[in-house]
RNA sequence: GGAGAGAUGGCCGAGUGGUCAAAGGCGUACGCCUGGAGAGCGUAUGAGCUUAAUAGGCUCCGUGGGUUCAAAUCCCACUCUCUCCGCCA
């Protein structure tokens, strides 16, 4: 949620950056009509009250003299003030919700420097790291080489559960979980961030307080008899465990990371990669979530994109980097680079992995705030990024270490957590 | 699921209708003291809104309602935490 005394102090920029996002002027400008006629009627609210205040207690005080005449006389202007106090503050309230619903459909401002665009067409490359794989033979989509040997199964998926699962046997299962460890490992020791095992069902105020809703409900897996969420990525229950908390500046940066499973109806991408186990309603994933400071967060944000790269160097798949435009990036990124892993079947780079810095958007819906040194409290800044989605790094090794004869080289540093396994 | 206890400022904890944003303690900041540190002493110290303002005013004692001129305090509902019983991986 942005700030509205951001939108108040500066409403042109606010009109140009978001504008970038495709938010149209007329929205900004209904807010801010919306706040004036709050802060007219806190105003007016606000000295009926006082007078009603000081009522109260000039009765008190009468009333310790003793003097029920007094009381009497002025009593009457209390209750009428009362009652209108009363219906005013309802229409304030009614008022208040209105604008806020406003501001909660309100994507973040983008960063200055993300590069202008429309879609993803217009998102820009930052580096490359590794070659696309060079193949002396034909080589196999996933979906082929996996049910083939038994390790994906797609027909017996779709027979307990519908379109866009897929169920791991034997060395697929056992990759899977390998890829899990591996990754947890490298972020755990070498990179310094806390493991956390989460709840994978949150309240519907942790998706509002995430930005996950009320704007992408429809994406959303719920319980309807307790009104509970699946999350869609770890990135929930992480953003949000700090909520209402006042982290101390000494403490920061926070540094999290999980493994969960992430649950998402992918409502709206019919016929967009159906083949395969590219997307899917569950999927795991390893995420990255740090809360910073505010003037180190971009500066971390390069740092974290980093250390998910490093997962892909490790298992020497070949990737790029790119920077999303204004009009890809997410609903509450502020800038957001996504790395992109070498897919034979797609002869493309596919994305597995997505880093933004969420600057103090979700951290002012979830009240997650610092205090200074000197005293001072503002809010904290959030961060996320894959580290990485764990069945694309699955697909990804498939195809790219697949050898002449259908099998899948197993890659050095996933041998150890395999029972030494070189190949599947 | 049943019975009971509780929810107050960064933390602990007092407060059963008006003089309470709220005692006391801890913590923190500054000062005194000290060769230095500690102890000790003194002062300050909740958040948010409004405002040019550290002036004034307003809101906030789990959440939402209600009673009252006036609610942390009384009434109702809900949520969460803890203890015991039951059930259970």
């Amino acid at each position: 949620m942005l700030d509205i005394k951001v939108i108040r102090e500066d409403p042109q920029k606010v009109k140009i950056l978001l504008g970038r996002r495709g938010v149209p002027e007329e929205e900004i400008d209904k807010i801010l009509k919306m706040d004036e006629k709050i802060r007219k009627m806190i105003t007016d609210l606000n000295s009926m009250r006082a007078e009603r205040n000081s009522i109260s207690k000039e009765i008190a005080k009468l009333k310790a003299a003793k003097d029920e005449e007094g009381v009497n006389k002025i009593l009457d202007r209390g209750k009428m003030l009362s009652e209108k106090i009363k219906s005013d503050e309802d229409e304030l309230s009614r008022l208040q919700s209105q604008l806020n619903q406003a501001l909660l459909f309100l994507p973040n401002i983008p960063y200055e420097k993300v590069p202008f665009g429309r879609d993803e067409n217009d998102n820009v490359e930052i580096r490359r790291w590794g070659e696309p794989t060079k193949f002396n033979f034909d080589p196999q989509p996933h979906w082929d080489l996996g049910s083939k040997r038994g390790l994906l199964d797609f027909e017996r998926a779709a027979k307990i559960s519908g379109s866009r699962f897929t169920i791991l046997k034997g060395d697929a299962a056992l990759m899977e979980r390998a890829l899990i460890s591996f990754m947890i490992d490298l972020h755990t020791k070498k990179h310094g961030y806390t493991e956390i095992l989460p709840p994978h069902l949150v309240l519907r105020q942790t998706m509002l307080n995430t930005g996950k809703l009320p704007k992408f409900e429809e994406e959303s897996y719920s319980t309807t008899l307790d009104d509970l969420f699946l999350i869609p990525t770890a990135e929930v229950p992480l953003s949000a465990m700090h909520q209402d908390e006042i982290i101390d500046e000494k403490d920061l940066p926070l540094k999290y990371v999980s493994y969960t499973p992430c649950y998402r109806r992918e409502a709206g991408s019919y016929g967009k990669d159906v083949r395969g186990m590219i997307r899917q309603h569950q999927f795991d994933k390893v995420e990255l979530v740090k809360y910073t400071k505010p003037e180190d967060s971009y500066e971390e944000l390069e740092s974290l994109t980093h250390d998910a790269e490093e997962v892909l160097q490790y298992l020497e798949l070949p990737y790029r980097v790119i920077e999303l435009c204004t009009g890809d990036i997410g609903f509450v990124s502020a800038r957001t680079y996504d790395i992109e892993v070498w897919l034979p079947s797609y002869n493309n780079y596919k994305e597995i992995s997505s880093c933004s810095n969420v600057t103090d958007f979700q951290a002012r819906r979830a009240n997650v705030r610092i205090k200074r040194n000197n005293g001072t409290l503002e809010f904290a800044h959030t961060l996320n990024g894959s580290g990485l989605a764990v069945g694309r790094t699955l697909v990804a090794i498939f195809e790219n270490y697949q050898t002449r004869d259908g099998k899948i080289r197993v890659p050095e540093v996933l041998r150890d957590y395999m029972g030494g396994k070189t190949e599947i």
